[in-house]
DNA sequence: CGATCATTCTTAAGGTACTGAACTAAGTTA
DNA sequence: TAACTTAGTTCAGTACCTTAAGAATGATCG
């Protein structure tokens, strides 16, 4: 007997206004009138559904303007949840977050190289199910897993990742293979897209805004959010900045192409750059080399600066060509690497857009680092599970639709 | 009293089913059952009216696969018309077109340097008036003027566009003053744009396809199509892939970066190349210097091929970077240049492609020299104005429609 | 302090768009 | 000619959204 699918009947209505609701945090149904294109009368029934459904909870009341005082609605967290899995060569990161992108519970397991997938998917199953046991949250209200790994995929096969680092996985049917062990729809997708829509969803981005998320764990990536669906090209390769061209000469890059920004100024990059330097590195996986690298940096050991000074200029041009590709109004930066240091790219990054934009007498681009940037790969995996299921989008969304369809 | 706007009503499915029947060509009731997400009484009732506003006629039947035999539908092209002219430094070229985007009339006048705005907009509408009467178009059928031109515009203002080389037009309101010279509604856009919302119009190109138009008229540029809706970005200035950096260290350019591809790669270059290897060139305007340039490539001057060839591989890093960020499956060249040179350009972009696009393992970029090159922008200019009117989308379409609000 | 007004939100009635089911139309097949 | 297949339409029902009017609640002011 299938269980109601919730949000998934009056989609178009009921999506609109929740993600107003989350994108405004704290907001009356007047306001809400006015942000969305519906009438007063619509709003309302939808409002009343969604509060019926427990997603939306009202929270006292704002101030009169010379008339009744608004009831205020805010997203009530705790109406569902999602679990995020990132798969990445350091290990597996696990998060479960409510509905508005908080973590509730983390849990991190050693690397994926080792084991075969069948045995890692068993153990992520095993995983999810201890960590839910232990807050206390009720499986009913998990509505999905979202699971993300870096590189080119094939989603409309339901098959897995294909990069040189993990072989293993290609043709292995990760998605359909979790399903069963958890008993769960589950989605997959790239890294650094979920992490620009975990931005979008937890970050409070503005519906209508124009951005994109540049990712760098251990490689380099981007997610692009526009009108808050994520673009996705034809593939569902669409983001891929550390492969863009920023020398025809350059060295060869993993991905057969030239002078990728990835080989030019990636983490790798970094890391071997400290080595040449003469950093003493524990020579660990090539997040660990960075961290100290950054570590060193923060103390001010001149080379380091230096180091990750050149690769910010990298990360800069690769800004300067997604916003003036996509005319972009907001980079976030985000990912292990900018987590770490951030705080030396972004002026980099701001100050290259600002010289060298190619509209900014129209508008400038706005760079923020994400307040989630350690996990934002992994609570980006929640975020799609979280829209898809809640405020599904028309266009752009045929990958993870066929996989909800299949997943139902 | 307003007359009525034919097509606004009953949005999203006479839009649609218009938009699968354009780029069929030729298609069944069943057929559009099958690719849009409508039913069949739908398609019935959605047909019936497209018919009787005259945009659609039945022509014929096709074979019967065992049953009764369907009856086949066609746009009827001379159903409404638009105009559209292109603003370019060489001068100013316009094209009257039908519904299916074929030219019925083209006219061309000198460049716009030497006179003020207003009496350049004077002269617009006078050829415009002229050239109705001279072909016999019911004015009644014509719906709207687009203009594009090269550069950066403010469009949220109704205001012109701003290029070094079009000084004289800052802070013109051009599209309200031809607005009032014309009597009609006017769109306001970049070429690069409108010559890939051309392509996908004109061209029949598919509805759910995610594409390029890579454009070289005087400068570089791009126009990008996703889902059959053009990418506008947060100012309307999407698609500046002329201004990709492809060396750090590269010349200045005028827009203010270093090594944007338009300078390593871009006509002006090819011109100036080719002055220094010592070919004879009249020293006209860029284009007509880039003629000659390609002419003598197509004579089998080595000089001229090995320059168009260098020009060619800059312009393939830009096809990479946009097929890379936006997981492209097509990318149309296009515009007067690639109209003379293209069949130079295009192995050089597909071969790079074929080597270097990131998630080529999934599925290959193909690469097409429009059929329309030498007007794309002015046909681009008319499909702004028919997609706008017979085809409206939501998302993305901002400034499109405050223009159409401001000028119905 | 009570009458009036402003603002928020809901109820009620009506219209539109779409769908499933049943039907007509027009062919093919045996 | 009878049975079957495919194309397209009619009809009644449903879901959703809107306008219009009303109810609830608080501010304003004589």
């Amino acid at each position: 007997m299938p269980r109601q699918r919730l949000g998934t009947d009056h989609l178009s209505s009921q999506a609109a206004i929740l993600d107003i609701i989350r994108a405004a945090g704290t907001i009356s149904r007047v306001e809400l009138t006015q942000q969305s294109s519906f009438s007063a009368p619509t709003v309302s029934t939808v409002v009343r559904r969604l509060i019926d459904e427990g997603l939306v909870v009202e929270v006292g009341h704002g101030e009169s303007t010379g008339g009744k005082r608004p009831t205020l609605l805010q997203l009530n967290p705790a109406a569902r949840f999602a679990i995020g899995v990132h798969l990445d060569h350091g290990g597996i990161t696990s998060v479960l977050s409510d509905l508005a992108g908080t973590i509730v519970a983390r849990w991190k397991r050693p690397g994926i190289g080792s084991q075969e997938p069948p045995e890692v998917v068993d153990r992520i199953a095993a995983d999810i199910r201890d960590n839910l046991a232990r807050v206390a949250v009720d499986p009913e209200r998990v509505i999905g897993v979202g699971v993300v790994a870096p590189g080119p995929i094939f989603q409309h096969t339901r098959m897995t990742l294909t990069s040189p680092f993990m072989e293993r996985w290609t043709d292995f049917p990760l998605a359909s293979a979790l399903e069963d062990a958890i008993g769960l729809p589950v989605l997959l997708d790239n890294d650094a897209t979920a992490a620009a829509l975990g931005e979008y969803w937890a970050g409070a981005i503005d519906v209508r805004s124009t951005f994109a998320a540049l990712y760098m764990g251990s490689g380099l990536g981007a997610g692009i959010v526009l009108d808050g669906t994520v673009l996705r090209g034809s593939s569902s390769n669409a983001g891929e900045a550390g492969h863009l061209c920023l020398d025809m000469n350059g060295p060869q890059c993993w991905c057969g192409a030239r002078g990728c920004a990835e080989v030019l100024g990636g983490p790798q990059r970094v890391v071997d750059a400290a080595h040449d330097a003469g950093l003493a590195l524990t020579g660990g996986d090539v997040l660990q080399d960075f961290a100290e690298v950054a570590r060193a940096a923060g103390r001010g050991e001149e080379a380091a600066v230096a180091i990750l000074r050149d690769s910010a200029r990298y990360v800069a041009v690769c800004a300067q060509a997604l916003a003036n590709v996509l005319d972009l109004d907001l980079v976030v930066l985000t990912g292990p690497a900018f987590a770490l240091a951030g705080s030396l790219y972004l002026p980099v990054v701001q100050q290259h857009l600002d010289a060298t934009f190619f509209a900014r007498e129209s508008h400038s681009v706005e760079v923020l680092i994400s307040s989630n940037a350690p996990e934002a790969a992994a609570i980006g995996a929640c975020s799609l599970v979280l829209q898809s299921e809640l405020s599904p989008r028309r266009p752009g969304l045929r990958a993870v639709e066929v996989a909800l369809a299949a997943g139902s």
